[in-house]
RNA sequence: CGGGAUGUAGCGCAGUCCGGUUAGCGCGCCACGUUCGGGACGUGGAGGUCGAAGGUUCGAAUCCUUUCAUCCCGACCA
């Protein structure tokens, strides 16, 4: 296995490569050959699994509840929300069909043309259709308020231009749709999640992300407000990592949703829906990998700790790997998760070099020089530092060292966006700093669909968000002139 | 869908312009041995018929036509 990584010297212009060769080689994910489809192999899966994990009980804990609705949607409940056809259509996969047969020439399999559809289709590009025709069948009255659901589903977007974990035909989510009595109800919720994915985001994947508003260009299709949270990768573009959208009244119109208030007067409901992706793998490649490979937090590390043992010969291997499973049964009891390498195919230089590709936290190696010494070799990831400690105690030590890489992790990338994050009043100097430094912008802006318009033309940036807590700063718009109220972020994007 | 590029062994490539023995190289893989504190080394071995189809030719990885696929740059997007 040729595993080294391409070194990257200038991450602006390789960034691309690096990033497939690093996601490629790590054994996170490939390519299918199914157009625009990802396979996710079992170590990506295995982060993704324990992101779901965490997530799920942070939505549990919010009091919600998950649910399955199906993978198909019929045609027709697309039209019942114009901005929300108009935003979807064009990426859909349809069908149209329900049969195959045998190719009359004897060519293999066709298509039954008797086999066709009256109603064709949709695969899910998102749920909300589907799932507001269903809550009309659940919702009479206040009493039956609030529905909280969340659904783990696949979606299909059928994208022109694929990406590992940034953007595939295919993608594996969760999307939360809930139904309320009142306008304030459901815009809480929707701060609610966004406010879950920022600390999901942070204190799990360790990347410190800026919630905001998206304007209305950016705006998903059919709410009225959508919150999100915009992530700064390492080559100085943003990821929109999690989105939470209030609704309005939009799909209980479309879908004719209404409920008898406490006044016993029909209402429509309001609602919300919130959802983060696969993506979200993307991310944390990008935020936190350097030129060694991946570089993972503990609290999604398949593996948190691997012990590699020095040795020559069996009698010492089999000594050596007794003592790390004394290690190991110590570690797991505190809930850590390890793995004794004793491959005896390859040698510890090799492996020392594959766990840091694939960013196991903390690695452990011990021979025969520390087993007379009563001394471990403990190397950081995130540092990529090493040394030697009596073994007396390791487990105290490494339960503090997971917490310390978690919060280093996260400082590091805290840091990083802060040394990107510009101030930015002119607009030649926005342009300039775009193409030689990226990251963030804060500028002011007339507000307008136009202006924003204008500048992605130019400059390739969109206003990633409007800042939730950004204080009021009255200013003039970098690029008309024009009054604006407080400061936006720009920045080019994925 | 527009612009560019590439398809040769599991992976990365050379060979193609200028057609000519049995299609090469590195990594990986298999076997044995020596090694083993930062990606080991030796010896032996397996594996491709050059993206696909058609054509030109005594002869095609190489020339021509068609087609498919992938990647990059745009447009679209979580």
């Amino acid at each position: 296995m040729a595993k080294e990584l391409k070194e990257l010297t200038s991450r602006e212009e390789n960034y691309s490569q690096w990033y497939n060769d690093l996601v490629g080689k790590a054994g996170l994910a490939e390519n299918s050959s199914v157009r625009g489809c990802m396979v996710i192999k079992p170590y990506g899966y295995a982060i993704w699994e324990k992101m779901q994990r965490a997530l799920d009980q942070m939505f549990k804990d919010t009091g919600h509840v998950n649910a399955y609705f199906p993978l198909f949607i019929p045609k027709s409940f697309f039209s019942k929300e114009a901005k929300h056809v108009e935003g979807f259509a064009k990426e859909c996969a349809v069908v149209t069909h329900y049969r195959l047969m045998n190719d009359p020439e004897g060519k293999g399999v066709v298509v039954d043309p008797d086999a066709k559809l009256e109603e064709e289709l949709i695969v899910r590009p998102t749920s909300e259709t589907i799932i507001w025709n269903t809550y009309k069948g659940w919702i009479q009255s206040y009493r039956d308020l609030p529905i909280l659901c969340n659904q783990w589903a696949n979606v299909v977007r059928w994208e022109m231009r694929t990406r590992l974990f940034l953007r595939t035909a295919e993608f594996l989510w969760q999307e939360g749709h809930t139904a309320h009595e009142t306008r304030e109800e459901a815009i809480e919720e929707a701060y609610k999640m966004v406010h879950v994915y920022r600390d999901f985001a942070e204190q799990f994947m360790g990347v410190p992300v800026i919630v905001g508003h998206k304007s209305e260009n950016e705006r998903f299709a059919g709410a009225e407000d959508t919150l999100t949270i915009e992530a700064l990768m390492q080559d100085g573009k943003a990821l929109q990592s999690g989105t939470s959208h209030f609704l309005g009244q939009n799909f209980a119109k479309a879908f004719d949703v209404q409920f008898a208030n406490r006044d016993g007067k029909l209402e429509h409901v309001w609602a919300t829906s919130w959802g983060v992706s696969t993506r979200l793998m993307g991310a944390l490649i990008m935020a936190h990998s350097d030129n060694n490979g991946l570089v993972l937090p503990p609290k999604l590390a398949p593996i948190q700790v691997v012990m590699i043992p020095i040795y020559k010969g069996e009698e010492e291997l089999k000594a050596v790997v007794a003592r790390m499973e004394e290690f190991a049964a110590e570690l797991k009891k505190r809930g850590i998760s390890v793995k004794i390498d004793d491959r005896d195919n390859v040698r510890s230089g090799f492996k020392f070099a594959e766990y840091e590709l694939k960013g196991v936290p903390v690695r452990l190696a011990m021979g025969p020089r520390d087993m007379q010494n009563g001394t471990i070799e403990i190397a950081r990831r995130d540092m990529l530092t090493k040394e030697t400690v009596q073994q007396e105690g390791l487990a105290d030590m490494i339960e503090g060292l997971m917490d310390e890489i978690q919060k280093n992790i996260f400082e590091k990338a805290l840091t990083f966006r802060e040394r990107m994050t510009t101030v930015v009043d002119d607009y030649e100097e926005f342009k300039r700093l775009l193409d030689e430094k990226g990251g963030f912008m804060l500028c002011h802006w007339d507000g307008t669909p136009e202006t924003e318009e204008k500048i992605k033309e130019e400059t390739k940036a969109t206003i990633r968000c409007i800042p939730i807590d950004m204080p009021a700063e009255p200013g003039k718009c970098m690029v008309t002139g024009k009054p604006s109220a407080g400061r936006v972020l720009f920045a080019r994007s994925y």
